[in-house]
DNA sequence: GGTAC
DNA sequence: TTTTT
DNA sequence: TTTTT
């Protein structure tokens, strides 16, 4: 009877996965990462949407995974490795009427860059 | 008539309503979390018992195998009974099933092998190198989804206009190369086995007529992702006459940039007159809160079929919105927050963490790693898809076919016996230039001794180890096989010697292969045993390895 | 007397030059290929110029290195080998008030292409 | 006084004006075609003849080795005197004059050599992989445009401000290493010759005083594409005190993508207070047409210092513009009325098709080639950047100086002589762990028989091969030591045995070579021979190479 | 295991 | 950038 | 994408 437990506990782990793959799953609590303008919906380099109502249609398959809660995140700054993007929030979260759980930081200037 | 109030008993208006609609076209719209998978599994229960139709007159496809293998299992669970003859797969695998059957009138080596991705990458990559074509403007993965877009277009290569176009004509000719060095090979990509069974059924009558009596009604699920070739397939084999009750959610299409085409599910009703349309809206998943904001935020999109998720549950709390002042922050903000929640008892495998591209999961595991949390990435490493594995697949795939290039190619130096790349290439050269197989160019190569001294002598020996493991192998059982293989081919030595604990699970992997094998044969709860011994189970062996790799995660 | 003949006329070719070599130099006819929008002024994929002014001047360096005649050229659609794209002429064709020498033919609809 | 009128006599009033204008700060704003390299070279006849300035008191700069020589020779032929001992000559020449000068107090070895942008790009790619840093994250190209950038802004790595932003201060401690490495190999970079020679004048008083003494009068060409370290160099030469003649074009500024700065001559007049300003907007080039056309243009721009172009010529051919189809009928249109024109008796030598980018050629090439028409591509491959130029100045620098690993590296298996990339690897990770430098490593190597041998005796040979080269060429002639290196090292034979007509060529590049360097040690027309014999030539030679790649153009 | 093509 | 076979 | 040293 100890076994099941440890092996129950051996896999009692966070998932992590994207949107995609986590079609037709849930979870009690989901946390969605990433919450802003240009990856939800994700644009390309030009800051164009491939296609807008998909883009909607994956935030909409993610927060339908949650059960009891869902919380999105956002961040002002996104680090590329070669660049630091300035961020917006995602366009979806008033759609959602999402509540503002922390309110934003002032961005700090962007490092100057040497040409 | 049995009784079979028992079947409806625990469903909704809407999913009883579903479950026993008349025989005919019906289209379930699901919502998320609405209890699709129950929809469907007491539809075909309903099927069998108020209808009266033979396990063998249904077939339920799916798109993936975990999908398939839950329906099963939920219907055996229901009825009580074991329903191994009812054709539950996914498309490839029904399609698979369709063409090993009838592998004469598709025109197929009776051994056809199917390749992954990965493996048509390698091929596609192969012949760029062959026919010296520039990488930089014909990137291969963009020529390899040229490949696999047209068959899902249910095009070939003659089939494509071109328009004049150059460069588009040279991608055409890119997929007729391909597609001859496949067919060389007897190798079969995921595209070309819902194509060729597409033109299978197209192009014989009888057996078209066969399989249409048979079908008395055909299920499909996640119907809003069937690209145009699955619809195709789905239209032929129905004859818009077999009733189809399909299955899905507009609002959670979100392959379209895979193929997959919504206008399928959304022109359900028109191009199949007759459809009885139910929605399921009530969830049995989620809070008010949460389905408020999701309804609200999909009610944005234009052209819905139309739907509104509710519940008799709980309101909830709001749908909340954190922002961090870099991705740093946010990581750490994340993990925070599951900690708290773990700490107040939360289980852990109840919380998830979403996001839209895998480059984002580094921060995230490092933030969970830093903070102590255990995690999982969901569908992380497959098995199927590690390099030793792919290797000991090579090796029992040249078993049942020598002129498997791909394959050959994949294992003549591994482990490493002396023949370098310049070898290779001299066999290569042949076997382009004679339009003969690798092996057969390894064999007229040491027959006039165009290779001499040590490469000629490597050669031999890997020719000499493959047929030794032929005669070997003849008589065991498909675990033995694949141990015989694995240990004399020298993969297990040639890992042991890795450094550091990579070796290791190599060998592990590999000894999972045995026991996957032993599986299989023997058969287990969820999949028949496979009929056949030896190489015959071999060949079965190696289609399922193909076809379900992802369901076997790989550890770590 | 007849070597340096030989030597002048085997010297006689036309030159090509980008508009940055070409700094300094002067020809009595000077032909400008890519009098296009994306390439004169150069944008980069998002369609950005990275410094307006300077990519005036270099059309305006290109222009001054012609003695009798300057001709610029456009072409409606420009292959990428990748990709071909619809050009639009060169604003800077409007500030020079250069005269159209024939007119632009009505471009073709693209090339469907497969996903 | 001498009769100095003849030097103003063929200028028009505002040449005249510039020409003469009184010691002290000149600007002249120079028009496309407006004269100004006669403006130029008259002004420094001017300052000769009338105001009684030796030829050792004047400093003339520029950016190309090409404007130096026109200007020179101009001079000559206006003077009708030699004048070699005028300094005229690049930024890049001119610091290098000075770091040769006092090696000591800039704190350089004696035969230090110049690296150029490829041999930088070596450099930085072997940085990263010995530290094994992601060259994902750092592409060489960036990491070494960084550090050229920090130098031409005048930054060491220690003055680079990271704002703690890890990735700056990656490329930070890549610039830091990369430093130490041209500093343990003697090594100086484009930028580095400007920034150590403004960092010599800076940290020697007594020096810098030395030349704001000497030189009487600064002048300086396409003073708009000056960058800051440049424009830092000439405000500390002349102490804004010598008297500067700039001339330049803010309208033609077009490499402010490679640091240069419009706003250096911009702002030169409210930087040298009392500067006297003329501007020449006669144009002896082109048609109204055309110039009205330009000044419309550029009219567009603000922030501009302000001109008209002006002539007194014809009218000419509007400026027209042909649209085609596609960029292949474009190329077409073009060629044909070049066809047309040639046939009417243009020269094709006075026809030229610009454009913006390199990749736009080859359509037309195409297109020219199609329809016969002879063209040159202006600038096209360089002769110093040619792969057998560029080995056998490698041995030759191994001459000079055994310590110099870039060139060791490139030239240690060429022509091969069984030194693989496996002893290569051993070699540089031992020298790395010492710090010692690639040829010290390869000695202690052999000494402590860490390599045994086939590499062994390979590596042995090499080292010999170095030896008796440097010994042969004891008392040679400059000429006669590239001679005896290109023939005794192998690299002819080498490049004979290659296939086709390549090989060929090469060897005649390689005796094209020999001929440079006879040249070189004559002198000729345009340069002074140079001091010294062997060696002591083949020093300055190494230099000239890497400073006047782009002079001599290779052949097809 | 290394080098050469 | 997402990846059901 | 342009490349004076």
């Amino acid at each position: 009877l100890e076994e099941p437990e440890t092996d129950l506990s051996d896999n009692d782990k966070v998932i992590l996965s994207t949107v995609h793959r986590a079609k037709g799953l849930e979870w009690e609590r989901v946390y969605i990462a990433g919450a802003s303008d240009g990856l939800m919906p994700m644009a390309n380099k030009s800051g164009e949407v491939s296609d807008e109502q998909e883009e909607r249609r994956l935030a909409y398959v993610g927060s339908t995974r949650a059960a009891k809660v869902c919380t999105l995140y956002h961040c002002a700054m996104l680090n590329l490795g070669y660049d630091t993007l300035l961020m917006n929030p995602s366009p979806y979260l008033a759609e959602m009427g999402a509540t503002p759980g922390r309110s934003l930081q002032d961005p700090l200037p962007l490092i100057p860059k040497l040409k | 008539m049995e009784d079979v109030t028992a079947i409806l008993d625990s469903l909704n208006p809407d999913q009883r309503e579903a479950v026993s609609a008349p025989q005919g076209n019906l289209l379930v719209l699901a919502g998320a979390g609405s209890g699709k998978t129950r929809v469907l599994v007491h539809r075909i229960a309903w099927l069998m018992q108020a209808e009266g139709l033979s396990p063998y007159a249904l077939l339920a496809v799916t798109f993936t195998n975990k999908a398939a293998r839950e329906m099963r299992t939920r219907l055996e669970v229901l009825l009580g009974i074991s329903l191994r003859h009812v054709w539950v797969g996914t498309f490839h695998s029904i399609a698979h099933r369709f063409l090993r059957t009838h592998w004469q009138a598709a025109r197929l080596p009776q051994n056809f092998q199917i390749i992954d991705s990965d493996d048509q990458l390698r091929l596609v990559k192969r012949l760029l190198k062959d026919y010296s074509i520039d990488v930089e403007n014909f990137p291969p993965r963009q020529v390899q989804s040229f490949i696999s877009g047209c068959k899902e277009e249910g095009l070939r290569a003659q089939q494509v206009d071109v328009h004049g176009d150059a460069y588009l004509g040279q991608m055409v000719e890119l997929y007729e190369r391909y597609q001859l060095t496949c067919e060389r090979g007897g190798l079969v990509d995921f595209g070309e086995l819902l194509l060729r069974s597409l033109e299978l059924l197209r192009d014989n009558p009888t057996l078209l007529a066969h399989y249409r009596e048979r079908f008395g009604h055909v299920l499909v699920d996640e119907f809003q992702d069937t690209n145009t070739l699955q619809y195709a397939w789905l239209k032929l084999l129905t004859g818009q006459q077999t009733p189809m009750t399909v299955v899905g959610d507009d609002d959670q299409s979100i392959y379209g940039w895979r193929g997959a085409k919504v206008e399928n599910i959304r022109r359900f009703e028109q191009e199949f007159p007759g459809t009885h349309t139910v929605r399921l809206e009530q969830n049995y998943r989620s809070t008010s809160a949460i389905l408020d904001a999701a309804n609200a935020l999909i009610s944005h999109n234009s052209e819905r079929m139309g739907k509104k998720l509710w519940t008799e549950g709980a309101q909830g709390e709001p749908i909340s919105i954190y922002a961090g002042f870099n991705d740093l922050e946010e990581a750490r903000f994340i993990v925070e927050t599951i900690k708290e929640k773990v700490a107040e008892g939360f289980l852990r495998r109840e919380i998830a963490i979403l996001y839209r591209s895998n480059a984002q999961s580094r921060l995230l595991e490092e933030s969970l790693i830093r903070q102590g949390v255990p995690y999982r990435i969901y569908g992380g490493h497959r098995f199927y898809e590690r390099l030793e594995i792919k290797n000991a697949l090579a090796y029992l795939r040249l078993l049942l076919n020598r002129d498997d290039d791909a394959s050959l190619e994949r294992v003549i130096n591994v482990p490493t016996r002396g023949i370098g790349t310049r070898t290779v290439e001299i066999l290569r050269f042949r076997a382009r230039t004679e339009n003969v197989s690798l092996w057969q160019a390894l064999h007229d190569a040491l027959a006039d001794a165009k290779l001499k001294g040590r490469a000629a002598n490597a050669i031999q020996a890997f020719a000499n180890l493959i047929e030794r493991l032929d005669n070997d192998c003849a008589g065991l059982s498909l675990h033995e096989i694949i141990d015989h293989v694995i240990t004399h081919t020298g993969l297990i030595e040639h890992h042991k010697s890795e450094r550091g604990e990579k070796g290791q699970a190599r060998v592990e992997n590999l000894e999972e292969l045995v026991t996957a094998g032993r599986a299989f044969t023997q058969g287990d709860i969820f999949e028949p045993p496979v009929a056949g011994e030896g190489m015959a189970a071999l060949e079965a062996f190696l289609s399922e390895a193909a076809l379900n790799a992802g369901d076997h995660e790989a550890d770590e």
